[in-house]
DNA sequence: AAGTAACCGTTACCTCAAGTAACACTTACC
DNA sequence: GGTAAGTGTTACTTGAGGTAACGGTTACTT
């Protein structure tokens, strides 16, 4: 009795949540041992970090770019909720975007040899197609690109823009936020308030040239969060 | 007679200017092999480029990573003159930033696999350190840096903001550029506008804060070119 | 109870591109 | 004629990514 309705064989569904807990596992150790030894590891390494050999690690893991993808992918979660909040925060236009500067940046200070290895460390060898952080990157900016485009509509404007917008905050961001990391020149709220002025002002400018006033003070409800 | 007076021997500084040559005889074969088959290849394919063997190439760069280097290098001195003129040219300021931007945009539309191979290819391995393409975005990012230092100066302004500003436009105009040239979903005409654009809006703010008016249409004389 | 489908894990190997050793020949200075 | 630079070759070593082949465990199926 039980279950004679069998589903294609019990023995098959048996692990289907135990496989995506032990890649979630190798990803751990990937981020760990990269935090101990720099962004420069092998396979082996992680293996080892995991308490086991290579092979296992290539049974949940095709490729190393199968691996450096879901690194990157768990990295971009990490980011993502610390960037939601400042998203969704209450208060002025111009403090929110400084909040979610700052949290980028925050991010990347905290964990400065998993961002290297995800940003520079990409690529994984020959394909280029399968860019690391290509994929992190345009999700990142798909979700920028949405907001954008929602508020443009919401003030009756050309939304036509929000995608190269969404691609070159990003950018400008992750760059500048690179050069940071590597020689610390000026202190993180430094950066930030500079970044968040750029961003602001281009804001603005837009906006202006389209007849809509704001002030910076206005704090603009969310159209909506992160989704 | 002759030069008794001898230098350390002439024997050592017979090739002085062929070395140099001759590296540029394999920078060249390594953009045009990238070129024909895509920005994944070896250091074989390119000494079978240059039709030569391996240990040649390697006696004259130390390393693979010292030959994207030297890639790197050759490709921001073909960017470096396709701007120059932009930089220089009279018009605008809205105009002349447009130009720059296009500048950039049309050099890795003329070549996109090279524009891969030295963007995306970099890290040449293991050192995070020797990265290749910061090299050459810093390099643009100082020269970008030091010019709008000097306006800044020119105004009575802080200039404390232009190294972080020079990041911000240089990631900002190099990431755009890469979404676009993925996937061209708009013109690059388009993209040069919505980039000038931003930069421009961003530009007129900073200085309006501070309280100095400018109309985009002023031509505001070069202080300096790159130099 | 026997079979089997999924996992656990190992050691020892293969492969391929980066980089090197060792050798032979050429040119022009000394 | 000696020698310091360069020309070039084939054949090797190295190291990291990735695989083969083997054996053990668990819990569902028959």
């Amino acid at each position: 009795m039980a279950r004679t309705v069998k589903g294609p064989d019990a023995r098959r569904e048996r692990w289907k949540g135990h496989r995506e807990q032990r890649r979630a596992e190798f990803v751990e150790a990937t981020i760990a041992v990269v935090a101990k030894k720099g962004p420069d590891v092998g396979m082996e390494d992680v293996a080892a970090e995991a308490g086991v050999s290579k092979p296992v690690l290539y049974r949940h893991f095709t490729d190393k770019s199968d691996l450096y993808l879901a690194v990157g992918q768990k990295a971009t979660e990490v980011l993502m909720e610390r960037m939601g909040p400042a998203l969704a925060a209450e208060g002025s236009i111009r403090d929110r975007i400084t909040g979610i500067v700052d949290a980028y940046l925050s991010v990347i200070e905290e964990n400065p040899n998993l961002y290297r290895f995800v940003v520079k460390g990409s690529f994984a060898d020959r394909p280029v197609e399968k860019d690391v952080v290509a994929e992190d990157k345009n999700l990142i900016a798909a979700t920028l690109a949405r907001i954008l485009g929602d508020y443009l509509r919401a003030f009756d404007m050309d939304s036509g823009g929000a995608e190269p917008w969404a691609h070159a905050l990003v950018g400008m961001v992750q760059n500048a936020g690179d050069w940071w990391l590597e020689r610390q020149t000026m202190s993180r709220a430094n950066l930030s308030d500079y970044l968040a002025t750029i961003i602001w002002h281009a804001l603005d400018g837009l906006l202006r040239s389209a007849g809509v006033e704001i002030d910076p003070a206005t704090p603009l409800t969310p159209l909506r969060l992160v989704d």
